[in-house]
This record gives C-alpha cells, sequence and structure tokens, in this order.
DNA sequence: ATTGCTGCAAACGATTTGCATGAGG
DNA sequence: CCTCATGCAAATCGTTTGCAGCAAT
C-alpha cells in the first residue's frame, strides 16, 4: 500500500531504539513476562518504518532478521507494544488492523484515498483539544482517539477523467 | 452493548420510513436490481432503532419480524443501504461491523467507553470544517470523516475506584 | 421468460488458541 | 527448575461466496 509522506521525519535514531527497548522492557517487567531476542527483532523491525504496518507486513520484514520468528509471535509482540503505548492501532476501513508507532510521535491523522488506499498524515492540534472538551462534558476520563478522512487524491481523480467510468 | 442517549430524537414516523423505502426503492431501480419482502423488512427494522447495531443483532430484530430471513441477507441488504446513503458504517474498535442510520441525522461522532462499551454521541461542527479544509490543503476529494474518542466513563471509573485492581 | 434474490452451507481471511517443546528468570 | 514464550496447526470469528430453487420484473 502506497504511503504519501508530508512530514519528514529522520529515521529513527539509536537512542530512540535503546529507550523504546527499555519501555518496553520495564512493562515486561511489571506483568512478570519475560525478555527475549524475539520480541526486541520485532520491535525494531517495527521501529525501523514509518508506515503504517499490517501484521503481516511487520512479519515479512522481521523474517529477513531472523525467519524463524512465526506469524503469532507477531501478533502477540504487536499486542504488547499497544499495551506499553509504543504502538496504536490504526482502523483504515480495509478490514485489516495496521499499527504505527507512538513513541515520540505527536497527535496526528491520516487522510486515506478510498480508490488507490494511499495516505497522507496531518496535524491538527484542534482535535486533541475538542477530545478534552467532549470528555470534559460528558465526564469521560479520554484516552486517545481516531480522527480519518476518506476521499479521493488527486492521482486517482485524474486517471478516473481519462478513463471515465 | 449499551448505548447512553444524548440527544433525544423522536422515534421515526411512518413519513420517514416512508420516504427512506422511496430511497432505497429508487437506488434498487437506477442499479437494475429488484424490490423484495426481505429488503423492506430489514430497512423498517433497521429504521426503528436508533443504536449502532451489529449485522448480528439486526439480524435477531428483523427475525422477530420474519423469522426466515437469513444472515446473508442482512449482510447483503446493509450493504445496500450503505450504498444509497441509508446507513453508514461506524468502527467501534471492537472487530465488529457496525451501522447506524444517516437518514436525516446531523452529522455526529461518537465517544466510546473502553471498559463497558457503552457509548455517547456528540455533535461538533468544527470537525466536518476541518474536513473541508484538510481535503484542500492535500487536494482530496474528500467524502468523508469518522472521529472516534476513547476513554473510560464516570460509572466505570466509580466501579473501578471501589474495587480496585 | 429472464434476471435477480434467497437461504443454506461451505469458503474465506484475519486473528486467536491449545499444545508440546524450548528458553529466560 | 519453574514459568513463560515460541511455533505450529487447528480453531474461531466475522464476513463472503457458490449454488439450487424461488420470486420479481
Amino acid at each position: 500500500m502506497l504511503q504519501k509522506r508530508i512530514d519528514d521525519q529522520p529515521s529513527i535514531s539509536r537512542e530512540m531504539v535503546r529507550e523504546a527497548q527499555d519501555i518496553l522492557h520495564r512493562h515486561l517487567k511489571r506483568v512478570g513476562l519475560k525478555q527475549t531476542a524475539q520480541r526486541d527483532t520485532i520491535l525494531r523491525s517495527f521501529l525501523e518504518t514509518r508506515d503504517h504496518l499490517s501484521t503481516d507486513e511487520l512479519h515479512r520484514l522481521v523474517q529477513k532478521k531472523d525467519a524463524s520468528i512465526g506469524y503469532t509471535t507477531v501478533y502477540r509482540t504487536l499486542k504488547l507494544l499497544a499495551e506499553c503505548g509504543l504502538a496504536s492501532e490504526v482502523a483504515f476501513h480495509d478490514g485489516i488492523a495496521r499499527y504505527e508507532h507512538q513513541y515520540n510521535r505527536r497527535s496526528h491523522h491520516h487522510m486515506v484515498c478510498t480508490e488507490c488506499g494511499s495516505s497522507v498524515e496531518f496535524f491538527s492540534p484542534e482535535v486533541s483539544q475538542l477530545e478534552q472538551e467532549i470528555g470534559r462534558r460528558y465526564h469521560y476520563a479520554t484516552t486517545r482517539h481516531t480522527f480519518q478522512i476518506y476521499g479521493v487524491c488527486e492521482d486517482c481523480r485524474k486517471k478516473n477523467s481519462t478513463r471515465p467510468a
């Protein structure tokens, strides 16, 4: 799936990887789980991308580093990463769970093209303010929100006018 | 699943049902499909609620009117309703597709409790403005958006403080 | 008559689970 | 050592599809 980049954040630094690993390790200790090579490998692969990965895609990436790591472990680890705040699920409307990293990321949102599936990220602090405000109004302790816009991107519109239905 | 109502719209009138049925029938004619008793029954059941129905829940409701109507038909009809704008899918984060009616509804959004699954609806015109604005900025022809807030509702917080983890 | 519709059962794809084996604390 | 992690295969969940008979146009 394509991915247009609006912001150009540099690829993740050694420091950040270490810090994220620490977060994971602390989380594991806290809930009485074990630190394993597989979990670290998966975390590292995950951090090395900026895409909205499906479990399948991440599994493929992980396999390049260690072909013995199975599907199931990737699923389970992704859940762990979500638990400790390193990853979060983004539901595009294609029936597949996708994850992105949440570590050191400004709150951002997605606009998805319903024809080609490409997406842009955008930032909109107003939305976080809204979250606060609505939460207060209805007495919810809010934790997060999702905001997605669906539409048709410029390229697809061009294609459509060239080859009309 | 629970459903707290913030706005109190009266239950749907005969008029509205008729109008919605017309919309469906016109849509069917337009795309060369047929008008059937099942489709009308399903539409009527759908309109009679204000909840965010899963296909399963709608199927159960429909069966009270006509026990012979099957699962598959409900799925297929719900898709038709979505096509002609009478229904729209709302993705809470529980892995089930839910639908709500869209006919004669102001643009609204959901706040979902991650503990008990109950939800409130709220209205926020700012969000639609944002959709326009972001779409213009990145040259997308936007069609719709989703905005959901997740958090813990007052009741669940009370329960938690009574019976701490 | 022709074409689409229905309900069933089987297929499907994504995710989860049971289990025997292997590795971390 | 004891407990949890792993990988595999099988199970499960929601959803979709193929098909034979039925109904709307």
